[in-house]
DNA sequence: GCCAACGTTGGC
DNA sequence: GCCAACGTTGGC
């Protein structure tokens, strides 16, 4: 089992969104960059995820689970862009802030940390345990 | 709102 | 296949 960290922006699919969809997901199209997919390719169900806001919020507020692996992007017919399925797992009690894991010297080889374009890494096991003690679950 | 970092495109 | 130009992302 994998763990990856996905990203969003508030206004475009925030938290509460996903959430709301409960345990049928949704889909987490839109990617359009070649290394998030790759990353999307290889990702199996029951393998897990952060929930991350960048721009404003810049935290990870809850974690997701894969419920469907790759499969063509609903939202383009450009055969290039797969996404997979996701559903929420349960959100933080604590949201952890992109400046925490800045400051976490243990987190200093994060990619969040590191390359903060990707919007689809992965995490390494002792990351995601750390993020997870941090954010209180 | 600015700017650095990065990815993509297209001419050669 | 290289590289300059351009566009986008996201932290500050």
């Amino acid at each position: 089992m994998a763990y990856w960290l996905f990203k969003s922006e508030v206004s475009t699919w925030s938290w509460e969104d996903q959430l709301a969809k409960g345990d049928a997901g949704e889909e987490w199209d839109g990617v359009r960059n070649y290394q998030a997919r790759n990353f999307m390719r290889v990702m199996e169900i029951g393998d897990l995820g952060f929930f991350y806001l960048s721009q404003k919020e810049k935290c990870v507020v809850g974690i997701v689970e894969v419920i469907a692996t790759a499969h063509p992007d609903s939202t383009t017919d450009d055969e290039r862009w797969d996404c997979v399925d996701i559903k929420a797992s349960k959100s933080l009690k604590t949201p952890v802030t992109l400046q925490m894991c800045k400051e976490d010297p243990r987190l200093s080889d994060m990619v969040l940390v590191n390359n903060s374009r990707l919007s689809v890494q992965p995490v390494t096991p002792a990351e995601w345990a750390i993020i997870c003690d941090l954010g209180g679950v």
